[in-house]
DNA sequence: CAAAAACGATACATTAATGTCTCACTTGAG
DNA sequence: CTCAAGTGAGACATTAATGTATCGTTTTTG
């Protein structure tokens, strides 16, 4: 026989398996996870002997991940009108990650805190972005986030059924944050 | 002992529990939408005799209501960019009934065809938009309505979480569909 | 007021998912 | 090669939700 299952980090392969189907589906069962991710469920069970552990885990991975793209993609002599374009594009990649995020599973306190830190900072960088006039005074900050969130999941979604060039995504999404669909 | 529960029409009040319930929180159970709606489990299982059944009918009364509101608010003489501002008028109360449509609950055949007619309406409408110079002709049609959706959502809820008053709500929305947050 | 219809409450069977456990097998490190 | 650790398969108990059925009560209708 040739090539069984390599063995490759069982757990890398559990939470993809897991983020990818939970932000679509959240009533997503151990068994489904366990197949996509390649695994026996016994195996998903000793690394993550509950579901709510799972997801605490995959929230925790989502965090890790999206806050080094966007940290390690921006730099304080950006303007905030810069920060917003390179936090799209490293951030659409990772869109099934990051909407995991902005549908908040956990309610786990360690978590949300952690959640509610990187909402905080976008409030921030939206409060940066109406000193600079890309973003008008009168714009609600929760409306603003909220249109990020959106517009960085629908890019996501897009790119990954081929109805939009991953290329232009970020394009796209940066000016219908800015200028709407004019 | 004063007013028990009068009984107007247990069905319109289960059908409003389930949407509510559902639109936030798909895996909702029958017992919950039951005691929502102010009504014996039983009851819930004498007007609607199984889980999908009761979807399907939230489904269609979503389709017929927001089709309904829709309609009585445009007429032919409206350009696209009049009809998008009084659609939008007429859809962010009903929010959470557009949301449910969009999340595209059932997989049943002829609910999935009312569907994709209310898919193709938006879609004819954002073509229009195109020739009104409203949406820009390289938009995607797809991103246009994601947009749409996702924007009547976030009004929706941000009104009933009282962070924008509902007389500003199609305002914001209109204006960020159009011209973005700029 | 009286019959019929709808209701709430409750018990019950069925199903699906969760979580536990065991056993035989594969892989990798020493 | 050998042994320990990790794995897959599957049996099993537990739990929660679904769907069915019954019974006494309330509401409606005529």
């Amino acid at each position: 026989m040739a090539l069984k299952s390599i063995r490759p980090k069982a757990r890398e392969a559990i939470v993809d398996a897991a983020i990818q189907l939970l932000a679509r589906n959240p009533g997503a069962s151990m068994n489904e996870i366990a197949m996509v991710a390649g695994v026996g469920r016994a195996t998903l069970y000793r690394h993550y002997s509950t579901r709510d552990e799972l997801i605490a885990a995959i929230f925790e991975q989502s965090i890790l991940e999206t806050d080094q793209a966007v940290m390690s993609s921006i730099n304080e002599r950006m303007t905030a009108f810069e920060q917003l374009d390179a936090m799209l594009r490293a951030v659409i990649p990772l869109g099934d990650r990051y909407h995991f995020l902005a549908t908040e599973f956990s309610t786990a306190e360690e978590l949300h805190q952690k959640y509610q830190k990187e909402l905080s900072w976008l409030a921030d960088l939206v409060h940066q972005l109406k000193l600079e006039r890309v973003v008008a005074q009168d714009v609600p900050i929760h409306w603003a986030v909220a249109q990020i969130d959106q517009i960085v999941w629908t890019a996501w979604r897009e790119v990954g059924e081929g109805r939009v060039a991953s290329a232009d995504a970020p394009n796209l999404a940066l000016r219908t944050f800015t200028r709407g669909l004019a």
